[in-house]
Order: structure tokens, then sequence, then C-alpha cells
DNA sequence: TATGAATGAGTCTTCATTCAT
DNA sequence: CATGAATGAAGACTCATTCAT
């Protein structure tokens, strides 16, 4: 059986079929992506994880590609969506960034994959779901804020030294680094009993006291 | 050579051998694993990358864990040793956070295989070289620099709302991760652009100002 | 491991490599093309004919494509080779056809595959080899051969009815037809019997006194 | 329908349920057939080219093998009854020749698909289709024009080198062997004008003039 | 010292087939 | 009647690894 020319197997469900099971696959490769990669992940992995015999991953995605498309706009997609769809409040560049992070910071604890994801998949040189994100970037959301952290530069509010453009990516950083990180500290002497909230309130301050700091003057240990 | 020497055991040299493929051979390495991922990369590919023989890989490491193995041993343990051997200067937390970003800047011009490897393989969750790395952590310049920073903080010249904790992890990931994203730049309107030096001066600003600010009042626009 | 960006495995002969396996295993690929045809016959039967592993069909041919182009190069066109390489004598039509003959039959006897993959690969519609042979197709022979047909016609030595730019095929079909049927006649009562040399006389028969007749009036029974 | 008729033990049946869609099935497998080969020819591809759902192959015939038996029995089966059952006119031989290659055409007219599934899946070398053609094999018509072949020959009308067992094959290649490679002609230079008629007289002369002779002496350019 | 040959295990994918509804 | 779900077996292909030379 070969040679024969290219065909498209009917019979399977695009995106559509019996939601359970097609669920079930996604979360696990969603779980198993933010565990090992991407790259190491197998589909007979997947499918061991999802309970299904490995035939199945092919019964609801064709491809591989098709799998992580899947994926990428079936889960991914609604990280992004939860951070950036509902309308951004006030006008200060500080109100962004701190709306910005509380809204991560959400989204992680509903969506705990992504940190690791974004970090390995996304932002990484050579990354596996690199493009497939790109139409999910929130252009619109991340244009705003850079005009508005160059607008209160202008104004003196925010130092020099900043790049308005690179904005975005030192909020995310400061918000899904730590947040990938957990399992790291378990290793490290004392890190292993910070609590989200922690995490929540060191991000905000090293980036509302640098990039939009609230604050002038000496700084009160509370 | 008249008398041939007596027949190694294994016939395959600890770590000797012919020093300028086994140089090769780690440059090759180091540089498909920024570019692609350590999962991602096969064995035949480095060999392809390096100009030797696939075969020649188990040659000079008996299986691809000794490989990894010398990776991180004989190139991703001189980047820690570029930025921590040193002796760190001054006492103020500010000037340290100074001295780490710039030799890490510093270091990844020399060495610009390091940050993509560094996200992708050491930080991320179940990163692949993750546990090799950790006999090379600098613990000892990591500690001092959570106790500077705690002192500091103590006397009201760092915010509260700071983790001394994560410090290290928010300078690594201000400057480390812009680093490592740079092709992705490309894609993005107007931030092709940024030079090294804009980088440094941000990751500066936003560490500086944030977590050991050095000026109060109003930011002046150069 | 998937994702990877698109890498040619070095490391493999591009055709060269240990001849003995490599001749065993085309003899057997072309053994069984022969056999059951090219899409019912997989590459673990061919190892397993060829007795070598599976694997080892892909270290001489990256791919079914290439071990395909690799069957027809190296050993199919051969054939073609062997029948229309040498100058082809005299001027008539009924000299040309009958060498034509002669040498399809001396072929078949070296290259016994050749019958049964032409029919099937080569002639039929979708035939898996039918565009690699494009190449090997002896366009001038055949053109020369059409040529000396219509010419004689003019002559009115050769019937009206004939086409001639079929007579290739008519030659072709004529020879190779019963050729690949041999393994159907032991089912035919008494079909068993029929030597090579009466096909060949059959074939030439049916050939020179239709395409180009060379006698007149009455048959004699010799 | 107030009472559900009694379940069947199978489910499924013989050769009834919807006539239609079997017709389709059919249909769509024997063109399938002709272009692509049978081992080429996948269940599902021939349910997508029938509408119908792949499950649907499975109902209407239980297996593979099943599906072959009917194909062969309710389709190429026709095609020899066209050529055969009516009864053979006249008593020469060469009436009788004449009459199989009109009615070869004429099938080949109404079922397009049967020269190409001929050729590879009953004449070839280990054809799909071969071993369930046997029983379909027009024993009868063939013996009869063996035997007239045979005692014209005696008369001294046909060349003693012509083998009258051979005869039968030698009219199917010369008819069906140029109608099975239509397609490939319209990469041959000039050969795609060839009409049908053309090839029947083509096909007509090669055999009266050569298997059996109806006219001595010159030929008259018509 | 170096390499081509060879292999077993594992991955992705397709397919024929079954089954519950 | 008809279908979507599910599966086991098999095929193509890759890879890390070993070995004889």
């Amino acid at each position: 059986m070969a040679t024969k020319p290219a065909k498209r197997t009917s019979g399977r469900p695009a995106v559509s079929a019996d939601p359970v099971a097609r669920e079930a696959l996604l979360d696990a490769a969603v779980r198993l992506f933010a565990e090992q990669g991407v790259a190491a992940t197998s589909s007979v992995g997947i499918a061991r994880e999802a309970g299904l015999t490995p035939a199945m991953i092919h019964y609801y995605s064709r491809n591989r590609e098709q799998l992580l498309d899947a994926v990428v706009n079936e889960r991914l997609a609604h990280f992004v969506a939860h951070v950036f769809d509902a309308p951004m409040p006030g006008i200060a560049a500080t109100t962004m960034v701190a709306t910005i992070v509380r809204r991560l910071f959400e989204a992680a604890k509903l969506m705990p994959w992504m940190p690791p994801i974004w970090i390995r998949e996304i932002v990484s040189e050579g990354g596996a779901l690199r493009e497939r994100m790109l139409g999910h970037f929130p252009v619109a959301a991340v244009t705003v804020l850079a005009e508005r952290i160059a607008h209160d530069q202008r104004e003196g509010k925010i130092p020099a030294g900043i790049e308005p453009r690179l904005a975005f990516l030192s909020i995310a950083g400061a918000t899904m680094l730590p947040l990938s990180v957990r399992s790291l500290w378990s290793r490290m002497p004392g890190l292993a009993t910070l609590t989200d909230v922690q995490l929540e309130q060191h991000a905000l301050t090293l980036l509302t006291a640098g990039l939009a700091p609230a604050t002038t003057g000496r700084h009160q240990s509370s």
C-alpha cells in the first residue's frame, strides 16, 4: 500500500465529533506540553495520558500539526482572550500594567499550563507553537500599552531608559517566568514557601516601581 | 610509531581524542540546542553541523546523556563562570544588580547561545539541562544578592513588595528573555531596530528603578 | 521528537556504499514488484526477501520514492538498454520488428521480472513507475519505427488499417503480455506446455504477417 | 410500520439493503480500481468517491474480500457476458476474431473501467482479481476459437507460426492494451489525436492480417 | 583514529474492521 | 438503516547506538 495519490481520509470529523474524548485529548496534550515541551511529547504519550488509544489521536486530528493547531486555537487562545479581551480601564500606563499583571495571574490560576508553554514554545527561539500563536498575538493591546508608556515617559513620569516597545515583554516575563519556574523552587532553599500572592506582589512592584513608578521618595517597609 | 600501543579496553577516550573535532562537536551542539531545543536536535544533526560522521558522536561521548553532560560542563558552565566568578564589587544592592546585568550582556555577546538555552532548557519546566545545571548554580552569589536586597529593603531603600528571594530570577529574566526573543522581533512592527545597548539600558532601568531604585522624584527625559 | 525542521539525514550513502547488500536489495525489490506489484509490496517484505532488516532499506534509499528511483534506473533501464541501445539493422520495417521482438525475448530471459512490471507498473493507468520510466522511453527507436512503417505502408507493403504510431505498443504487447501471463497458464488446460520458442514464434508471426507481412499467398504448414 | 420487524441475527443484509447506495458503491470501486489499481485503493477512498461513510462499506460487504467478490460478480462479469454471451456467428476464424474485437470495443465503451482492470488485476502476475475471475473465464468461446484457428491453420489459411492456444490472449491484448494506455498517450507526441475508430481498425488489421489473414497479395492503400 | 554498515526500538500515520446506538 | 466512535495491526520512517574493520 503505497505511492498512492494524496488523499484526505474522510469520515473523520474536522473539529466536531464527540466533545468528551476530544476535550480530554486536548487537556492531556496541553498538560504534557507544559510538563515536557512539545518536541519531547509523543502522540502515544498524549493518548496514554488521555486514556485513549494512539489511533484515536489521528481520529480527532488528522496530523500532529493539526493537533498543535487545535491546542493553540482551543486552549492557548483562551488564555490570551482572558487577559486581553475585556476592555482595558483607565488611562495611565500604571493602571494598564497593573491590570495586565492581575489578569495574567488570574488566567494562570485557571490555565496553569500556559506559563511553561509560553516560555518554551512561544517565546523561545524556534518554539513549536510560535508561528501558530502569531495570529493570536494581542497586537492592539500591546500597541496601546507601548503608546501609553511612551506618552507618560514624555511627561517625565517614566524613566528615560525604559524602551516602550519592550514593555509588554517585560510584563509578561516578570509574570510568566516565575510562574513557570515553580517546580524548580522546591530544590532551592527557602523558595518552596512562596505563595501566588507574593509572586504577584513582587511582579507588580518590580514593574510599577520601574516601568511606571507610582511612588517617589523612600519606600516604607510595610 | 613502530610498536602499536596496547589496545585500550574500551577503545574510546574518556575525554581526549582529537580535541579539535571535539570542540567543533560541542560548538555545533550548543548552537543547535539554542536554535531548535535539545529534544528537537538529533545526534545526526549535530554531526552534520560539525562536519563529522554520526558515528563520531558516539566516539567522543558514549551516549546522548554524556554529550549533554559535556555541553553543560564545557560550555554552559563557562557562561555562569563569566558572570559570577569575578568578585562582586561594592556593597549596595544597586551596584550588584548593575554589575550582574552588565556581565550577563557581556557573556551573552560572547556566548549568544546561552539565553535561548537558559530559557528553554534550564528555566523551563522539565528542561533537558535543568538537572545538569544545578551543580553550576551560583548559590553563593544568589544568596549574597538576596541578603543585600533584604538588607536594603529593611532600610527602606527598596520597595516592600519586592521578594528578595526572587531577585535573581527577575534579573536573569529581564536580561535573558529579551535576548532570547530577538528573532521574534523581526515580525513585530518597529522592534527590528532595537540594539543591544537599548536592551541593556531597558533591563537596567527596569531593575534599578524597581528592584533597587537609585533615584527618587521625577524622571528627567534625557 | 517532532515538529523539527526538515533535515536530511546524512551519513547515508546517496547511491554508493556496500554494493553487495544494495544489489541484493534491488534484486529483491524488482522480484517482488514483478510478483505482487509495487503497491502491494511493503518495505518490510523487500527487506525480508533480501535477508536484511527493514531499517536497512532506509539506510540505502532514504525514501520509498528513492527506492523506486533506484529500481528504475538500475534495473528497468537496463532492460530498455538491452533492447534499444544496439543499432537497429536493415531498412525494412519487417527487419526492425523482428529484431525488436528477438531482443525483447532475449532481455526477458535475462530479466524475467520486466514483463509483469511493464504491464502493471508502466503501461497500466496510474502505474507506480510510469512517470519514472518516461525518461527512459526509447523515443528515437520508436520514432524511427513509426516512420519506417509509414513509409512501407505508403509503398503498399503494409495494410492501410495499421496505425504506424501504434506499432511499438503492438510489438511490446504481443511480446510482453504472453510473457507476463506465464503463471496464469498453469491453470488453463493445455497451455502449461508452451515454450519460450513457441511464444516468440507466435509473436513474430502475428506481427510480421500483420504489421509487416513478409509473405503473401497461402501459408504452408511447416 | 407499527411493529418493528424481528431483529435479524447479523444485522447485515447478505446482498440487499438500499440498492441505490450499493450500486453507487460498486461503481465507485470499479472506477477507482481502474484508476489506481486495487492494492492502492482504500475502502475509505471508495466510500468517499461513492458519497458514503466508510462504515457503510462494511455494512454492504462484510470485508474487503467480499467487496472484491461483488465487484467481480456484479461488474466485471458483465463485461465478459457482453462479449461472449451472444452466440458467435459464422464458421471462419476470421469472422470470430472480428466479432470478438468489435464486441470488446463496444463493451469498453460502455464499461471503460475494464481495460485497465483487466491488464493490471486479471492478466498481471498476482493480480488482485485474477483468482476471482477464473470462474468467469469464457472457456467455451476460447476453446472454440482455438479450435477454429487450428482448423483453418491445418487448411493453410493461417500461418504455421501462430499458436492457436494463444489466439485469445493476442486478441484481448491487441484490444485492451491500447485502450488501457489512453492516458499515457497525451505525453507522446502525436498520439493524443488517435480515435477509438482508429484503434479498432488497427487492432483488427493487426489480427486479421496475421492471426487470420483475409487477404493475400499486396495491400492497397485505401 | 575513524567510519560505513547494521540494527532494534520507537514515532507517526493509515487502514480494515467492529460495535453501540 | 446508518453512523460515529473506537481499535489493533501494519507500514514508512527516524534515531541512538553498536561493531567490525
